[in-house]
Formats: structure tokens, C-alpha cells, sequence
DNA sequence: ATGTATGCAAACCATTTGCAATGAC
DNA sequence: GTCATTGCAAATGGTTTGCATACAT
């Protein structure tokens, strides 16, 4: 529950999994670890290239690429693919389980706290299946894009571009 | 549940959407939709486009893509991105509703039937998101894979190349 | 000392885009 | 006849890769 004690534990964690794949604990890997750990939420690789760069540290984007896959297998971040084409990459420990609402109006994307939906009994119904972790994409309108859209229906007579206007 | 009837329910949906919004009605894309409703489970562009090109039809990607867009906004397709550099998509009407299992080890995807996830009660918490559809996508480790990594993991003091060996 | 990891730049490849030709309306 | 759509080829851009250098072991 405590924030520093969050980080104290993936570093150890990340530090065992280096250890028993003989992968080097170099100082980038863990300064990458510490900086997802300081974000809250979704990030994207160029983003995290960025606030890394600006902040004290020089990271290229081959390491960070290469960082990341260690940290997905080791299953310390997330990774998800909500449709656009950047991936979008979350930390995973000590961050609850949640759906994910995804606006397929103006592409935002919400956390929404789920319940246990892995009960045992459930969970039964997958033996064959190891689950490490699961994603619900939940997709629709939001209410902001509800409400502008039905204002557009209704002068909605005007010539429909639907395909091309939707790239910035 | 019959299935000529969907392929002709489908035909009229896609009719009246064009026509609403003021598209051509031309032969590729009913030709596109005729298809990827005679597709069972997921495809991928590159496999469309060969499938397509190797019977009857002619088709360029740039019209499957942008076909494709048009049954997305209809909703007669739904868009997966599992995690891998391809797109996936799968047909969504008469289609029930599912969860997919993808095998971070070996990438197989399984479709697994789900409950009646979207209770009344589940359906109340969502209120400001009008749902369009959702996926449930839970990662793990396969049966096939379990076995085969037990195997490894004992003789697995050779060395270790995670990250570089996991593209082709 | 040894060989893995980093950083840079080039390569890759799914997807998008520009534009001339086609054909739905 | 008009203009959206097609098809081709070129462009785009996130991600991957090759290789020389740096550094964890």
C-alpha cells in the first residue's frame, strides 16, 4: 500500500528476475523500473522517452524497448494495444485490476475498477490456462461524446466524411 | 442462426448504413463483407487480401482498408489487437460474445464463451458509456506451453537469450 | 578479460496517403 | 457529367535490428 514500499518491492522483484535469466542489473534498467513506478496510469513509448530525456537521465529507445520486454515478461508492466497504433504500456504491481472504457468516439481511454471477476468458480472453467493477467476493452461512447453527438445528429444532413476525418 | 439468413442480414445492414451516410454502394465492398462473413474466427489483413485475391475477386488493400473502416464504424467488425504487429479482426454479428485467451508464450489465440458478463447490475455501474462491445483478453501461459516450459526450465541453465528470440 | 547491454542510425513493415483512372449516382 | 472510390506506388511512423562502443560480471 505504501508508495515507497511499492517501488522498494518491484526492485526486488525485477533484481531476482535478472538474476535467475543471468541478465545484467545495469544501472538503465532500474532507472527505467523507478520511473514507470513514479507514473500513474498510461504511458506510451514516446512519452516515457521523453520524460526520461528531460529528466535527469539519457536513455536511448532501443533500450527502452528492450527494458520494457524484461519488465512485460516478468509481468512487473502491461501492455495494451487499445487501437491506436502506439502500444500503451501500464505497471502492474500494486495496481488493482480494472476494465479499460474505450471512447471509440474521441479514443479516451478510462480506468474502471471491476470486481473479482476471477472467482474460483470462474476461474475453474479455465484449467487448461495459466492466467498471468487479463484486459477488459470495453468499447462505446462516452457521456462527453454522447452528448456533442447528439447535437451533431441532428444537423447531421450535411456531407459525411466519416473515413478520412478521423486522423488529426 | 442460420446461416445464409446472417449473410442477408448483414447485406441489408451494411445497405442501409451506406445509404445513411452517403456512400457508394459498389461491388468491392459487398464483395469484402461477403467474405469476412464466410470466415470463421480471426484473420488479418495480409490473410484477407491473399484469400481475396486468390478467388474471384480483385481487391487492392487500400480499398480493404478502408472497407474494412466502414464495417468497423458499423459495427459488423470488430478490431482486436491481441499484441503482436498485426491487426486482427473477426466478424461481430451472430458472433456470440467471447473471451480470448492469448498465450503470451506461444501468441495462440482461443476464443473461451463467457458468462452473461454485463448483468443489469454489472450494466448500472457503466452509466455514463453507452457499451458498443467489449474484449475480455486474458493472457497467460497454454496448456501446450506449460508442459513444454516445464521441460526447459529444467535443463534451463544454458544460457539465456529472452529477448532476442522471440521474433522469427 | 569476456561477452552482454547500450546507443545510434538504418531497416522493417503494417498501415496510410496522394493521385490518376474508374465507375456509382 | 460529377465526384466518391479504386488501385497503385510512395510515404509514414512505431518498432526492430546491426553493429561499434561501453561496462557489468
Amino acid at each position: 500500500m505504501d508508495k515507497s514500499k511499492i517501488k522498494e518491492q518491484v526492485k526486488t522483484e525485477f533484481t531476482a528476475y535478472l538474476t535467475l535469466h543471468k541478465h545484467r542489473k545495469t544501472p538503465e534498467r532500474f532507472a527505467i523500473l523507478e520511473h514507470i513506478y513514479s507514473t500513474k496510469g498510461h504511458f506510451d513509448m514516446d512519452s516515457l522517452f521523453k520524460s526520461m530525456n528531460n529528466n535527469s537521465f539519457r536513455i536511448s529507445r532501443a533500450t527502452l524497448y528492450n527494458t520494457i520486454e524484461l519488465l512485460l515478461d516478468c509481468g512487473l508492466v502491461v501492455k495494451h494495444q487499445f487501437g491506436a497504433n502506439v502500444s500503451q504500456y501500464e505497471r502492474a504491481y500494486g495496481n488493482e485490476n480494472h476494465d479499460h472504457l474505450i471512447c471509440i468516439s474521441c479514443g479516451e481511454v478510462k480506468e474502471h475498477k471491476n470486481g473479482n471477476l476471477f472467482t474460483p468458480t470462474q476461474q475453474k472453467k479455465l484449467q487448461r490456462f495459466k492466467i498471468s493477467y487479463y484486459s477488459m476493452y470495453i468499447y462505446g461512447i462516452c457521456g462527453k461524446c454522447l452528448k456533442s453527438k447528439a447535437k451533431q445528429d441532428v444537423k447531421s444532413n450535411t456531407k459525411n466524411n466519416n473515413i478520412t476525418d478521423k486522423k488529426k
